[in-house]
DNA sequence: CCGGTTTGTCAGGAACCGGTCAAGGCGGGG
DNA sequence: CCCCGCCTTGACCGGTTCCTGACAAACCGG
């Protein structure tokens, strides 16, 4: 939730944050962001100190006593002495204006990071029948786990980062051996070979790991 | 602790932080900064990003993938790029110089009342036969208690936060010792392999801490 | 339907990787 | 000063994986 009551500052900083992937509720002033804070669970809290009807001070002050949720604000002043009272109200962070997107962004991911409650988030990617456990690497089709080699599951990591994008032999060649080694021999259509056996239910009739001609190989979601 | 290579800088933040209640521990690098963050468990790391050995910045990557120890970074160079840097290695926080003594208190003052509301992970790990207490140094697999060297216990320790997880030899190198020095030699196998001989029963076969072939090692739960 | 090109498949040998051992370096404690 | 553990390194070996070349099958345009 963004509570400023400027509507272009309040525009610009939704922009900023629907450009990194979040989403955002923009509130106007203090009385309706400390309703909504109630009535929805918000990931965190850009709070303007300067707000009508109640300020930002007394909207973090009285919401750290009902919650936890993290609260960055955001002042026009640089007085420290604003921004020492908003950290001992409770605030988690506080910028100045101007602020850059980029650092407004990086903080608002840091305060985020901290909340979530997965403590080690470990990128799992799914598609299809499919799931790649890339800190884990482990590999399942189905509800079978499969084990691959290192360049099979450089290979199939790749693609399934990319879901539906097409790879050159080149490089997917660059993922298994890290630099470019020009090779025009058989090896990427063996590895996806072996692939296949391990991960197709018919590896003479892929669903997934699928052969574009003349170009390469793309991973798909299947029959779904 | 504080991490401040100049020692009239490093007196004068010891005595603010005392002055507002606090205990601290002066180091003057990096590498000592990241040794005594692994023997000692810290409330707070205050973290200057100039550092001889080992630079702030290091020395936040490679605490972050261990210990969520709040990390208050400190710069002289106010530029952009070094906060969105810190904050992105994980930094909760991010102070330029010259920084005034009631805000970098009250900074403090946030960061550690954050984590002290937030509910402690206990710091002895289990799984499978194997017990490891961070705090106490102390290993046991079975009902047999284990003696670790340093760096053993260094990879043991590192494995079991994240229990499943596959290691590189080089991630474990930054473990044993702070800095990632490129070693092709066989020290991490050599260290796995006394490890082995200490927790497993039969050596031969491990059931716990196994090769992932091509990649590096990881620790499982064994037959549960 | 035909021919050239691209891909699937196989198996052997090369290259690589990890387990193990022993020797040497380094530092701390006596 | 020496002794003793620990860490590191190099060498060797057995096992796994990867690459390569050949051939068959599939694909595409005409």
């Amino acid at each position: 939730m963004l509570a400023e009551d400027d509507p272009r500052q309040a525009e610009a900083l939704r922009r900023y944050l629907t450009a990194a992937g979040h989403r955002a509720t923009v509130v106007a002033d203090g009385e309706t962001a400390l309703r909504q804070a109630r009535e929805q669970a918000f990931d965190l809290l850009l709070l303007d100190v300067m707000l009508p009807k109640l300020d930002g001070m007394q909207v973090c002050r009285i919401l750290r006593q009902e919650s936890d949720v993290p609260v960055l604000m955001l002042t026009a002043r640089s007085a420290e002495d604003d921004l020492l009272r908003g950290l001992d109200l409770g605030a988690d962070d506080y910028m100045t204006k101007p602020y850059s997107p980029r650092e407004l962004v990086a903080r608002v991911r840091t305060l985020l990071r901290r909340v979530r409650t997965t403590p080690q988030e470990s990128p799992v990617h799914r598609l299809g029948r499919l799931t790649v456990d890339e800190s884990r690497r482990l590999v399942t089709a189905g509800d079978t786990t499969v084990d691959c080699t290192a360049g099979e599951f450089a290979i199939l990591a790749a693609m399934i980062r990319q879901p539906g994008r097409v790879f050159s032999r080149v490089q997917l060649l660059e993922h298994t051996r890290g630099v470019d080694r020009e090779s025009t021999g058989r090896t990427i259509d063996v590895h996806v070979m072996n692939l296949r056996r391990k991960i197709e239910s018919n590896p003479r009739r892929p669903q997934q790991l699928l052969t574009v001609y003349g170009v390469g190989y793309k991973l798909s979601a299947g029959t779904s």
